[in-house]
DNA sequence: AATGAATGAGTGTTCATTCAT
DNA sequence: AATGAATGAACACTCATTCAT
């Protein structure tokens, strides 16, 4: 009752916070074996070892745990790829800040392209604001950056809409398709198509 | 049952395939109107005017309707842009032959943006292979064309395969997004991103 | 084809009607015997001896089931209650009027007493409004009934008030307490009750 | 664990007591704020800040409680009222006892109308046994006294029986219904009825 | 062929009760 | 004693599919 009154909930806490990862992470199991349809909270629950029951104690529902699964992987990609992105924008040139983000992007999503799969293919209303509102967020850095360099203001919204557009979906195509090629070739294919429109010297071909 | 045995198949085909007809109408309209999770089976059928039941009499399940409503819609969307990319490759230049496609492929999705809405947010694997398909089937073509422009295999592949992504993309978001500016703003930056990597000359900015 | 157009529709329909007989009387029983709780809407599917699925094709949801069943109920002692009122109000006496009343009361009730059981003890917001609603019905006949006879009308609202809650809840009362003694003594010292206070002649005891 | 053996039980059998105390007034609470079905055991308990398991240590199941809840009720209602009529029925006239009794029971109901619903709409079996045997005792009384005023036997418990019913039902019924009439109208009008029947002198009409 | 009633496994969710701590 | 996380059977209800007519 005197020694230890600040950790006494500590381990309550602890074990609250493993059983959300454990439904997070079967969560996220079944999401890719069965897709969205299929993750039933019943088959999430016992891929996470506990009664149906109990997952309520941690989620208001299957919208929450199905949500705090995309919300992490989105939270992931979304700080990455924003990361990347600022930091090579004012610094390098053009080539090397959009190099830069394609790696970022194709990083976390090869990361898990499977969950990545579920999120393009299945975004069921639960996950579709999120990543347009996060292309949007891009757009505007995007779009500053080009006004930065002297476009104008309309032309620098379109092409920025354009580019980002480009980048997100021939990443995602490259984890999906898995075409024949190396990772290397698509990264340097498509700096160099956004590279070029954006004005920049394009870089060599390797 | 016994008097026009030869003459018996005709009819019955032309009234089986007007079945397939109405219920595969009816199954877009439900598609369009309530999602791919809303698309009920009875829904269909009642839209369709025919009993449960019968439905089943030309479909084997409720994904074979739902492919069937995609597949038209795809073979359509094939036919056409196609068609506009042959027409315009070997005549005119890289810029005029983009624009063609890019024109076509927005006029297709534009004519049914609901249901290309419901193809790309929700196509539950039924679709997904056909759309690869198709675009590997593009994919060849334009690396015939790069070819036959003295581009070296493996880059001709590569950057085939890039380009298709980045117009089947922007275009189909550019649909779904609705963003502010007008379609011919799109057709023309899209136009010059893919000429300009393609090595040709870019078209005057309008 | 021509021979009997008319009738074609009968036999689905007798099956129907057949259909909804079953489910309501299994629910009858279910109620009867699990109460209003217990009577889950598998339970009352199985004692019909159909499927869950089946009882949602004739019923929106368990409480039309439910309300089926008492406002069935409720019909039958509506309606002969008021006859038995109605009749004997204009060409007798008081105390024949109290008499049937009372009567019939306590014969609809005494038919399915268990059934009046579960409405007295668990009406849950089904059927309670109900009750109220006839019960001001006869309210209101019986305060036309004293008006017709003299009586001032704030003191007749009360008084027909006043004894018809009382009917109501002996005969109730009788029923589902079963007390020792026999049913025409209750119909009796009821009718001698009620007569007395409606300032009648009192039936001679038996 | 050895020091005060023979001391221990006191200061835990009234922690125990006040433990109940909480349990009792937080179920009153929620029973009347939510309904029977809406009384779960940790809505009862977190209403008495403990926690779900604790209250299985005071009570075996959750009908224990809001049998313990209605059972207070109806120790309280039956100590008055005895006591009214117990009171009343020796010294003076019929009228006055009825009255008396009357005046009683509309006291108690009214001071929780709310709870008086809930134990007169939803008594779930529990509470329903208690009812009827404060009833017969009521009805022994009332007996007795009859029987000291010469009537037969057998009349006696009939119009005891019919009386006590009819008392207990219109009171609860003006709680519940709020009709548009004062209290002292029913009063009135209950004591009239009732001494009546008796064969007191009626009291006079207010 | 056509019907549409019937099916029944499945859904997301609740809650009285238990039990390891 | 007290906790509160865990349980799991049960609930009302849905819908793709089947089958007797």
């Amino acid at each position: 009752m005197s020694a230890r009154p600040a950790r006494r909930r500590a381990p309550q806490q602890e074990r609250s916070r493993q059983m959300v990862e454990r439904i997070v992470t079967a969560g996220r199991e079944v999401l890719v074996a069965h897709g969205y349809d299929g993750a039933s909270t019943n088959r999430i629950a016992a891929a996470a070892g506990i009664s149906p029951g109990s997952l309520y104690q941690y989620f208001p529902d299957k919208d929450a745990v199905v949500g705090e699964v995309l919300g992490r992987y989105l939270d992931d990609l979304e700080t990455r790829v924003s990361r990347a992105f600022l930091e090579a924008v004012p610094a390098r040139d053009v080539a090397d800040a959009v190099h830069a983000t394609v790696v970022a992007l194709l990083d976390v999503i090869g990361e898990q392209p499977d969950l990545h799969r579920v999120l393009a293919e299945q975004l069921p209303r639960t996950a579709g604001g999120r990543r347009v509102a996060f292309a949007r967020r891009i757009d505007e850095l995007a779009t500053m950056a080009l006004l930065g360099r002297g476009v104008p203001p309309e032309r620098a919204r379109v092409t920025a809409w354009t580019v980002v557009r480009t980048v997100e979906h021939v990443t995602t195509s490259y984890i999906l398709e898995r075409p024949g090629f190396d990772r290397e070739v698509v990264v340097a294919e498509l700096t160099r198509l956004v590279t070029t429109h954006l004005g920049g010297s394009a870089p060599g071909v390797s």
